[in-house]
DNA sequence: GCAAGGTC
């Protein structure tokens, strides 16, 4: 007997999404099984009564949508392709793919073990046929990875797939290809005709998201500011303030004039409670916002800590949307092994003395809980520390008692002008007691006070104030927006905020839309409303519904979006050479450094193609001739500031890992003459 | 070249 034979035996396969709910589903059904290993990735063997299978795991699409080479918009035809051959960034998906390949002669038949989810169904769909060249499989249904439901799956498993689900997810992908690619095409086809090439994009996600930023912007550049007055008086370090504020310069003054150096008489206390309710546990998007809050960590780098902290098994799956915290992952077990860890160990035992049952939130997930720590003791410092310990303390804080504030209202009378102080402390802490540190921890202590008490303010102010205009997004507060709009998902939104700024549409950490981000919109509500609107998500979201319960075709759906589409694209096509004078003039704001010294005109980064050096030209060349040597190694970005010490202008330089590094262009500038070696080898 | 969605 040959041993490739023996190697594989005529089995059952499982498909599963990824590697770790693999090994779930092949540790909750198997009987006994053996992990296999080729190129780097496990698969397993298993026998279960007497039956032989195996469990392949996929990691996400191992297909996705494709075109033609040299194919020119309208693009609609599209077909699935090996993930592995569309992008460097998915060259690692090639191993997972070649497991099912190899394995293709050896099987009998398919389960689908993936997500019971539309994305779910697509990842299994496109391996089945693809791969296997089949239609149809079985299909284990589970809503989490407990040994539990993994069996329960297992042992009422569906005769075929989810062809609804199929469907809406195959329609899905067409769609935002359909859109997606033929717009981008036309924003860059009109750009060519003003004689620049230039990576410009827009999508059903991306569209309603710069144009939310591109609200805000407005918001901000219409936004007139006033003056108000406000009035208080300090007394023991305690400010104690007029409960209105004042439009009026006249009145405030009056108003200051006749309370100023006079006596407060104290007319009222109240004192009342105030119940705070534990945090919900974390799902991707709280953590993400919250560590931003806490640590100002940026979404991409939690959602990397957090990968890390998995992948050394310390927290559970960190991609998940869930807020439940289901009994099955065992509330004693993990506080029991978080005990031995000194810090946590008096925070355990008060835990373990109480009946354990957590606060949960609404949203949930087709295959995880929330993120919790799974107790298990690996040393981890830094920034994953930081984030371990919210995350602890975040579980931890989910089983406990409500928090109770007292809150205190001291009123003053002075001279008929009512004003008031405020105070806190906290009477019961309840889960305040493990989560204090990143929220509701703090107290403001006031001093004692009996009604009719006459105090002596020690001074009184009249305070001119400006209304300010509404504040920039950070990329938190705008993922927590599309979080609340459901624009994209919980794994893709910050990829889509990075695609944004590395257009060129969005940049600095307080989002600001730049003059091409502003002019792609403009262009798009012109002659594509659906694509900077929610709309379009919503109609997509309708016709997949309609199509997951078999009311409608998908591909009905899809010949009016291609209707729809060749009408907005011929429009684009008709007004090309004004929108691409628009964006091109936008393109040019863009990347005016500033003025030259010499000329006046615009300094611009420029990439010579004679030479392929990167340097500082003016726009006035041939005629003026300044010029300024950049680094040759790495992105540079205009940041439209100018050098405090000379006012030459200040470029970024962005290389890969290393500290992004503000530069001024001029080589003679004070601030500089250390790197002034670096920039040595002459440009021209 | 271009999307959005999985996952590492």
């Amino acid at each position: 007997m040959s041993f490739i034979a023996r190697e594989y035996v005529m089995a059952t396969l499982i498909i599963a999404e990824k590697p770790n709910a693999c090994k779930k589903i092949v540790e909750a059904i198997a009987d006994t099984y053996q992990t296999k290993k080729r190129g780097g990735v496990a698969y397993y063997e298993f026998v279960r009564k007497n039956k032989t299978y195996y469990a392949v795991p996929a990691v996400g699409h191992l297909f996705n949508l494709t075109h033609k080479r040299g194919a020119r918009i309208p693009i609609f035809d599209v077909s699935w392709a090996p993930s592995h051959t569309l992008s460097d960034a998915s060259a690692f998906t090639k191993k997972y793919l070649d497991n099912f390949v190899k394995l293709k002669k050896s099987v009998k038949d398919i389960i689908v073990a993936t997500d019971y989810d539309i994305e779910g169904s697509v990842i299994a769909f496109t391996i089945l046929e693809n791969v296997f060249g089949k239609h149809d499989a079985k299909r284990m249904k589970f809503s989490t990875l407990t040994k539990e439901d993994l069996v329960h799956a297992f042992d009422h498993m569906h005769d075929h797939i989810n062809r609804g689900f199929v469907n809406a997810g195959v329609l899905r992908h067409h769609l935002d290809y359909f859109w997606g690619v033929n717009a981008s095409r036309a924003l860059m086809n009109s750009i060519k005709e003003a004689g620049r090439f230039r990576i410009l994009s827009i999508g059903r996600v991306q569209g309603p998201t710069l144009k939310l930023l591109y609200d805000r912007e407005k918001e901000i550049e219409q936004f007139i500011s006033t003056t108000f007055f406000e009035l208080s008086f300090t007394y023991k370090g305690v400010v104690c303030e007029h409960a209105h504020t004042i439009l009026e310069k006249q009145e405030a003054k009056k108003l200051f004039n006749k309370v100023n150096k006079k006596v407060a008489v104290v007319t009222n206390i109240t004192v009342s409670d105030q119940h705070l309710t534990p945090p919900e546990p974390f799902n991707l998007t709280t953590l993400q916002t919250t560590a931003h809050r806490v640590f100002k960590f940026s979404p991409k780098k939690t959602l990397d800590l957090a990968q890390s902290l998995y992948e050394h098994g310390l927290i559970s799956y960190p991609r998940t949307s869930s807020q439940k915290l289901p009994l099955s992952i065992g509330y004693e077990k993990i506080l029991k092994k978080l005990a031995k860890i000194k810090t946590y160990a008096p925070l355990c035992e008060s835990l373990l003395k109480k009946t354990l049952k957590p606060r949960e939130g609404k949203k949930t997930d087709p295959a995880h809980p929330a993120i919790y720590p799974t107790g298990e003791l690996v040393d981890v410092s830094g920034a994953e520390k930081k984030l371990y310990d919210l995350i602890v303390r975040r579980f931890f804080a989910a089983f406990g008692e409500r928090a109770v504030k007292e809150l205190t209202k001291i009123a003053f009378d002075v001279c008929g002008v009512d004003f008031y102080a405020h105070g806190h402390t906290i009477k019961k802490p309840g889960f305040l007691t493990y989560y204090a540190p990143y929220d509701g921890g703090q107290e403001k202590l006031l001093e004692h006070f009996e009604v009719g008490q006459r105090i002596t303010p020690d001074s009184f102010e009249n305070a001119q104030k400006q209304t300010k205009p509404p504040s920039r997004y950070s990329q938190a507060s705008l993922i927590h927006m599309l979080d609340k709009r459901d624009l994209g998902t919980k794994a893709t939104r910050t990829g889509i905020i990075k695609t944004l700024y590395d257009r060129g549409y969005l940049e600095d950490t307080n989002i600001h839309v730049t003059e091409l981000g502003m002019t792609v919109v403009d262009i798009l509500k012109k002659y594509s409303p659906k694509l900077v609107s929610i709309e379009l998500t919503s109609e997509t979201e309708k016709n997949m519904k309609l199509v997951e319960s078999h009311k409608r075709n998908k591909d009905a759906v899809l010949e009016d979006a291609k209707t729809h589409l060749v009408d907005i694209l011929n429009d684009f096509k008709k007004h090309a050479k004004s929108i691409g004078s628009e964006l091109a003039k936008a393109v040019k704001e863009d990347s005016a450094l500033g003025p030259c010294s010499a000329c006046g005109q615009d300094l611009r980064v420029i990439h010579s193609r004679r030479t392929g050096k990167l340097f500082v030209g003016c726009s006035g060349y041939p005629k003026c001739t300044n010029s300024y040597p950049l680094p040759q190694h790495g992105l540079v970005k205009n940041v439209h500031k100018a050098c405090k010490t000379c006012t030459s202008p200040l470029v970024l330089l962005i290389k890969k890992g290393k500290r992004p590094w503000q530069l001024c262009i001029n080589p003679q500038c004070p601030t500089k003459e250390e790197y002034e070696k670096k920039l040595r080898p002459k440009t021209d």
